[in-house]
DNA sequence: TATTGTTATACTCTATAACTATA
DNA sequence: TATAGTTATAGAGTATAACAATA
């Protein structure tokens, strides 16, 4: 069977990212995280205080999108909102949510070295700055 | 504002892709295409005759979704289906599928170079080897 | 006037289970 | 017994429009 999509970076990144996104979402689940709360956790703990607007900036999730996702892990007791004017609240992670966050981080370590020894030596140190040139070049 | 995330290859994976699918996704609107259409396009083209369930081992397409995918196709006026035997359908191009087709060509040229353009030269020979390996590499 | 949080809604892709008919 | 096509359904992520309240 000719397969004419595999000469095509841009199928190989969305394949890849796919594949990949699939192993992580797995290794994820058995602390009952999805891999969007999960990176909301780390940007939480990294920037205290930080507002959902601002979160929805970093992790390019629309506001709209941003409102279940907290709420779930709200729910979950991983993260409180204390307003900080009538307008904006302020995140931060519970204790419960530092534990759980500790968890998944080595979850996250595991799994991106993981990802890179799966990379042939010679391509490795060039697949972050090449990834990094698509979403975050100049435009 | 800090930003962890930015240190994982896999994250970048991530966003990459969903900033390239986004843009080819833009880019195939003017030709009432999804990508996932386009490629199973490409596909059939390339193996006509072929079959749903073998299209969507290809594509990593569950059989259950390629259903109303080529749903849409065929509504279109843009793929048959032929009965092989009683079980099997064959698939191919109409020839209205293979002008859209074409023209889909066109954009997808022109798009993996723009996002091949995007890579620093230094490091553009080696995506696409190291992207294969995610998704090819032994398992 | 711009921004925050929110609701409502819809679309794309993906995943699973189950059924029928056929190989 | 395994496979092809199909239906139904659900979940995850994403997108837009609109609104009230506040900065």
């Amino acid at each position: 069977m000719a397969d004419p999509l595999q000469s095509f970076p841009g199928y190989a990144l969305r394949r890849a990212a796919s594949a990949m996104m699939t192993e992580f979402s797995a290794r994820l689940a058995p602390l009952g995280l999805r891999y969007a709360e999960t990176s909301a956790m780390v940007l939480i703990e990294a920037n205290p205080g930080t507002t959902a607007s601002q979160l929805g900036r970093m992790l390019d999730i629309q506001r709209a999108n941003m409102v279940p996702l907290l709420n779930r892990l709200e729910t979950a007791g991983l993260i409180s909102r204390q307003p900080i004017d009538g307008k904006s609240h302020s995140l931060s992670l519970t204790p419960a949510g530092q534990v759980r966050l500790a968890e998944a981080k080595t979850v996250i370590d595991t799994f991106e070295h993981w990802l890179i020894a799966r990379v042939p030596e010679e391509h490795r140190p060039h697949l972050k700055p090449a990834l990094d040139a698509l979403w975050l070049g100049e435009g």
